[in-house]
RNA sequence: GGGCGGUUAGCUCAGUUGGUUAGAGCGCCUGCCUUACAAGCAGGAUGUCGGGGGUUCGAGUCCCUCACUGCCCACCA
């Protein structure tokens, strides 16, 4: 890599080039230890992808979630640890299922019509030909993954520990198989989880139908007892009506029956303390097959429970005359013939939460049905306890309390799914005995009674199950043998859970559920027992927040706001993209990306691109002279002898100051601070004022003194070549193209990935970042002053300055660096200013420029004003807390003491502006 | 119904255990093509820290309350 870099900064151009290189040369690649090498422990960092959906194109979600666990992983590896981020995809078993679905709908056919194992073949077909894309985008964005342990949730290894996990829940009696209420998608066909359950405020109607009561003779009385309902049709699947045993308006009906109107059945009024009165009419229909309360009602009353809909949620046959009709459709028609018979009592606007299908959004019907469930008292108990003891750390915290909240109140979890695309359920239904089989390896007869006729079931698993597991079955669990085990030991638990709060339950809360039991029964490394402490899939858990439009808008496709990150690093490059991402990640606020953030962080690389091109520039020129680059110091901290110039004393302590920050922000997952921290040092202290000042130093003609340029340009390419090493891991591309460059083709490690990231040295020089505050205050009051009273850009004038005793051997000492940014042309210590000059005044120092000023005295007159009235307020503030003797006892010494200070500052500056202004002329 | 956040400059956001004069980026105004960079340089303006009350010598920061706003959980038919 020459280091003539091209004029100006073309992401594109580079970016693509290492992102490949990366990958070609496996570079982040982190290979087994041998055996009894892996020892897990603080020198191990391991972090798994939240793994994509096959399905997945990826959003600026994903950019966000994979630019902090690489910049993580980036300053991890390159902090030393043996760093391992594993990455993955998912098969995710409804949503790929859906996708197949559609493209079949679009060739006018159905998974029905091709049958289970033809579509089963195709879903693997589709995933070989799209489930890569979101991995390829990954590379992209030079994610420093290994690649060679990229994983899919259904290999083969993936699925024997699914299978062993199921196994071995069933036989410890926490997996079982029952019909209960379920929420169940007409059209996925398949029962889901209460968490795919997502719920939206509809605007409905309460429908209040006449049940005619009967007499004992089982013939209509004549009186009605009104039921209020917002799902007309399930009372064709009506096995009571309940009422509150107190209600006093009907007393009378205790103990009497229904006819249950349109399907001539005889129901009984049943008394339940669970009906409230004022809801209503206070009298509930019960239809225990589709209403998770009518099923408990049900089961307390020994009700039995009628299902009235099929799969698809079109009425079946114990819909009577109903059958056939889809549920809306019944419904329209239920009401119609209510009406029409006169038992419709009324209508009225009703509005409720309605639950749909988290993945297509279908009405979910609750659906009595017979699934599979894992009791999830005992995991959830451990999973809690691993949390309360302090195993599993949230960062943010509030995190805890909304993750114990749901561990503290959950429910089990159903586990079986009525898809074809998944891991299939390992129990076999025996024909004769019906009884059920679960096994390890695929029976061929029935263990109860040894019949052949058994058949698997045709259920898979949530895909959650598989993934809760990921933690311990993408290092070998549960093949786990003293040969093989040496990833397990090394890398489990990961050290690190990068996530967001969308999938906290879903995964996280699994996560921690599957990984505290399985991992705790596999004994250490060194034979001794797993403590829960060791069991957790991850030590810590870091939630990010969501990406918003820039108006803060939830991205969309229905509001097409969604910003394709693919399409935005290809205008701005990914480096500005992930500087942008990392700026703006505070913790627990949402990010509102703005382009013009990225704009401006584009400029910012563009900044770094051009202050290496004028550092090569020097280099060349030092080299026409004999002067080395110095290339063997670079790779560690600068360091300046204390008689070296108060520049280079100055930009050392502030990158050591900075790196120090760094390396604090990032352990404390700040990486708006990390990224502002190094923003601020490149810019605002290396390029604005080292690089000018420097270039001072870099006096290549013949009478210069060569050992000080030297010096100079040393000071110069070390702290460039750590900066660049402190901002790798968040603009990879851009550091990596200029770090080889300084080499110029021999450089010492195959990336600066590879390279040791910047520890801070020292304590900061004090001495030289109070003097180089000083005189940066100086030369802005000069700046201030030359615009003031009009001086042209180009003119260079001289100075008075009058500072005080160390003050002032800092101004002669450093006259050159007054003159050459404040455009000077002499710099006069003066015991006092003289009359008539423009002048500006600090508690450290006065200084005037000498010139024949074009003052605008009414706008002079304003600013000193405006100085006067400011410091008449701080006095009165001083005054006002220094004379409170509570704040001189109880305050701290050294805030009273600064207040002093800041007092006596204030009275010399007041002082100062009043003569200023006296000596204007009058108004 | 329960819980958790947020409200700071025109915009997007920082602000560590309460402590001296509340910050950044973008935007805005003014002047500069100063040979690394006009994707730049220099200078400048801008806030009753959502309202009210309280604790304290001292509150953007702690407590109470109200308003607005966002999210999560629960799901009474």
């Amino acid at each position: 890599m020459p280091h003539d870099l091209p004029k100006s900064y073309d992401p594109t151009s580079i970016e693509d080039r290492w992102a490949e290189y990366w990958v070609r040369e496996n570079l982040f690649a982190q290979p087994t230890p041998k055996a009894g090498e892996g020892t897990a422990g603080p020198a191990q960092f391991s972090i798994l992808l939240p793994p994509p959906n096959v399905t997945g194109r990826l959003h600026m979600g994903h950019m966000l979630n994979q630019t902090e666990m690489d910049i993580l992983t980036r300053w991890q590896r390159m902090s030393g640890r043996r760093a391992l981020w594993l990455p993955g995809t998912d098969h995710a078993g409804i949503a790929t299922q859906m996708m197949v679905e559609r493209q079949l709908t679009a060739e006018g056919t159905s998974r029905q019509a091709l049958g289970r194992e033809a579509f089963v073949d195709r879903v693997w077909e589709w995933k070989r030909h799209y489930g890569g894309a979101i991995l390829d985008q990954m590379k992209r964005l030079g994610a420093s993954v290994d690649w060679q342990r990229e994983y899919f949730t259904m290999d083969e290894r993936l699925s024997v520990a699914v299978r062993e996990a199921f196994v071995k829940l069933y036989e410890q009696e926490l997996i079982y198989r029952g019909a209960y209420i379920v929420n169940w998608c007409p059209r996925c066909q398949t029962a889901i989880s209460d968490l795919e359950v997502v719920y939206d405020e509809h605007k409905g109607h309460l429908w209040e139908i006449k049940y005619p009561v009967i007499d004992a003779q089982g013939k209509d009385s004549g009186e009605f007892l009104t039921i209020a309902t917002t799902r007309p049709e399930t009372m064709l699947g009506d096995v009571a009506v309940a009422i509150h045993p107190e209600d006093e308006r009907y007393l009378q009906l205790h103990g009497k029956k229904l006819r249950l109107p349109l399907m001539d059945r005889e129901i009984p009024i049943i008394l339940d303390e669970w009906v409230s009165r004022d809801f209503g009419t206070g009298a509930v229909k019960v239809t225990p097959a589709h209403d998770p309360n009518d099923f408990a009602l049900g089961q307390r009353h020994h009700l039995a429970s009628i299902n009235v809909m099929d799969d698809s949620a079109h009425i079946n046959e114990a819909g009577g005359p109903y059958k056939g009709l889809e549920r809306f459709a019944a419904r329209r028609k239920i009401v119609q013939d209510l009406e029409e018979t006169g038992l419709l009592g009324g209508i009225k606007d009703h509005v409720h939460n309605v639950g749909h299908c988290d993945r297509c959004k279908t009405v979910v019907e609750p659906r009595l049905s017979l699934q599979w469930f894992v009791k999830i008292q005992p995991l959830a108990d451990k999973a809690v306890a691993a949390v309360k003891e302090g195993h599993i750390r949230f960062t943010p915290e509030m995190y805890q309390k909304t993750y114990l909240n749901w561990m503290e109140n959950i429910h089990d979890w159903c586990i079986s799914r009525q898809l074809w695309w998944g891991h299939r359920i390992p129990a076999w239904h025996c024909a004769v005995c019906h009884k059920v089989t679960v096994a390890r390896e695929d029976p061929t007869q029935c263990t109860h009674c040894g019949s052949e006729k058994i058949e698997q079931s045709t259920d898979v698993l949530d895909t959650w199950f598989s993934s809760g597991l990921l933690p311990v079955s993408v290092f070998g669990w549960p093949n786990l043998t003293a040969e093989n085990r040496a990833d397990f030991d090394t890398f489990y638990p990961t050290s690190l859970l990068v996530t967001g709060f969308d999938i906290l339950f879903f995964w996280v809360a699994r996560m921690i559920m599957m990984g505290c039991w399985f991992a705790g029964d596999v004994p250490m490394a060194d034979g001794s027992p797993r403590t829960l402490a060791d069991s957790v899939p991850f030590r810590e858990v870091y939630i990010h927040a969501l990406v918003r439009d820039a108006n803060r808008e939830k991205m969309s496709k229905t509001k097409g706001n969604v910003i394709d990150p693919i399409e935005i690093v290809k205008e701005y490059g990914t480096d500005a993209v992930r500087f942008t991402l990392a700026s703006m990640a505070s913790p627990g606020t949402d990010i509102a990306f703005n382009v013009a953030r990225t704009e401006g962080y584009r400029a910012f690389a563009n900044k770094i691109w051009n202050a290496a091109r004028f550092i090569f520039m020097n280099v060349d020129r030092a080299a026409e002279v004999g002067i080395s680059a110095g290339r063997a110091a670079l790779g560690a901290m600068p360091s300046v002898p204390t008689d070296a110039p108060l520049e280079a004393r100055w930009i050392v302590a502030e990158l050591n100051a900075m790196t120090a920050k760094v390396n604090q922000s990032l352990g404390e997952y700040r990486f708006d601070d990390a990224a502002h921290g190094i923003y601020q040092f490149f810019w605002g202290s290396f390029c604005d004022w080292y690089l000018e000042i420097v270039k001072l130093r870099l006096d290549f003609s013949e009478s210069a003194d060569k050992e000080r340029t030297k010096a100079a340009l040393a000071t110069l390419m070390q702290t460039f070549e750590a900066s660049l090493r402190l901002l790798s891991p968040f603009m990879p591309f851009l550091t990596e193209e200029i770090w080889h460059a300084i080499y110029d083709g021999g450089p010492p490690a195959k990336s600066i990935a590879l390279t040791r990231y910047p520890m801070a040295k020292a304590a900061a020089d004090q001495s030289a970042l109070i003097a180089m505050a000083f005189l940066q205050e100086l030369i802005v009051e000069v700046r201030a002053l030359r615009k003031e009273i009009g001086v042209e850009e180009k003119a260079v004038i001289p100075i008075e300055v009058r500072a005080t005793g160390p003050m002032q051997s800092i101004v002669t000492t450093n006259s050159a660096m007054i003159e050459r940014l404040a455009r000077v042309s002499e710099v006069r210590a003066v015991e006092a200013i003289s009359a008539g000059l423009a002048k500006h005044s600090t508690a450290n120092f006065d200084v005037a420029v000498v010139y024949e000023r074009t003052i605008d005295v009414a706008a002079e007159r304003d600013r000193l004003k405006k100085d006067i009235a400011r410091y008449e307020k701080n006095i009165a503030n001083a005054d006002r807390q220094l004379g409170n003797e509570g704040f001189r006892l109880k305050a701290p010494a050294h805030v009273v003491d600064g207040l002093k200070k800041q007092r006596e500052e204030n009275v010399l500056l007041l002082e100062k502006a009043r003569a200023a202004l006296a000596a204007l002329p009058p108004e």
